[in-house]
DNA sequence: ATAGTTCTTGAACTACAGGTCAAAAATCAG
DNA sequence: CTGATTTTTGACCTGTAGTTCAAGAACTAT
């Protein structure tokens, strides 16, 4: 049952996910084919025979972004607690992790459309469909919230995703630059309506 | 007094406007020097003979964009209404501009942040100043409104600046992929505490 | 007019990005 | 083993980014 000819040395999975944060690290246009041969460990020629490209990689790269953030953000929304201290400690987690890594790099998907948004409508449709994604989990958490009785029943569960993702990127923006204890006071003063 | 020698035959500063333009639309990495002789009709040697390089044309680009950005802000708060009318009216203003032209291109500056901040200091830098500038742009108009009565005296108009420039920041983000309907809610739900 | 200065023009250069390809290597079927 | 298939390797290629430079043009001062 094996596939027919020479195996693969290597797990495109993982060769996504070290190409993830070779992207991440050093943004789309400043990673060229031999960063990710270097960061991958596998030959240029191997990269293009089984990727296509550097924009079908980051393609990838993206789907895989994606699913480990809906995964985390499934996983940290679910874990006991009200809606407002669930989604606080979502928030806490991404800043930490933005200011505990080596550099500043934000977020890959905002960083993608950043940079390439203007001019790949289908970067730009991947990058909306995550933020929808995560528009959906606020809502469905607070809607949890709503049922458990510690979310006030006549707020909009559907506008407040909205404003809570729209709340996630600014503060992905804001960590780029300034300090964690900004960035604490922010989520504060952004979820006291909750 | 006139200077010696030949004269240019373009003015500096508006090659630097058209030069933000390019940058703003195309991205940093994705402008080439070709690229801005020909937004600026000035040549490939000139430019780098008054600028020196690609990037210090970006950092008065960069400077630019600070200081129109900031004279829109102080101009729109500073009409008439209350502060919660203003900086609504700013909001709605700015996600106007990123719908209305013909290309979503989002905050410059953000822009910049994610594509070069992860290895150029001097343009986070450069960032992080104007976005300290929008805080207290914000903060101060808070403090104009807890004076004239229309915003709550208890209010931490600091902590709410920061907020503001959060939400200003993570509404360009969602402007990038989001439709007009979205952002305007985004827009009341964030504002709905002032 | 000449000298000194500053700017323009366009060719030239180096380096590397992004990608292709031919040949060899590693597997499986018969 | 032979042949078919798939992958690896690394050399190679084309185009362009980013920059420099030499020559000449346009000005001021004397």
């Amino acid at each position: 049952m094996n596939p027919v000819g020479r195996p693969k040395n290597f797990e495109p999975d993982v060769v996504i996910a070290q190409a993830m944060e070779t992207f991440w690290t050093k943004g789309y246009a400043d990673t060229s084919p031999a960063d990710l041969a270097e960061a991958t460990g596998v030959g240029k020629g191997s990269l293009y025979h089984c990727f296509g490209s550097k924009r079908e990689l980051f393609g990838k790269v993206l789907d895989l972004y994606n699913k480990v953030g809906a995964e985390v953000t499934e996983q940290v929304l679910s874990e006991p607690g009200t809606a407002k201290e669930r989604i606080r400690a979502l928030l806490v987690l991404l800043v930490d992790m933005d200011l505990d890594g080596p550099v500043r790099r934000g977020c890959l998907a905002q960083n993608a459309v950043a940079e390439i948004g203007g001019h790949d409508e289908a970067a730009k449709r991947a990058v909306l469909r995550m933020e929808q994604r995560m528009v959906e989990l606020f809502a469905a958490r607070l809607e949890q919230g709503q049922r458990d009785g510690d979310v006030d029943r006549a707020l909009n569960a559907r506008a407040q995703g909205l404003y809570l993702e729209t709340t996630l990127a600014g503060l992905r923006t804001m960590a780029m630059t300034f300090d964690r204890k900004a960035l604490y006071q922010i989520i504060d003063t952004a979820l006291a309506g909750l």
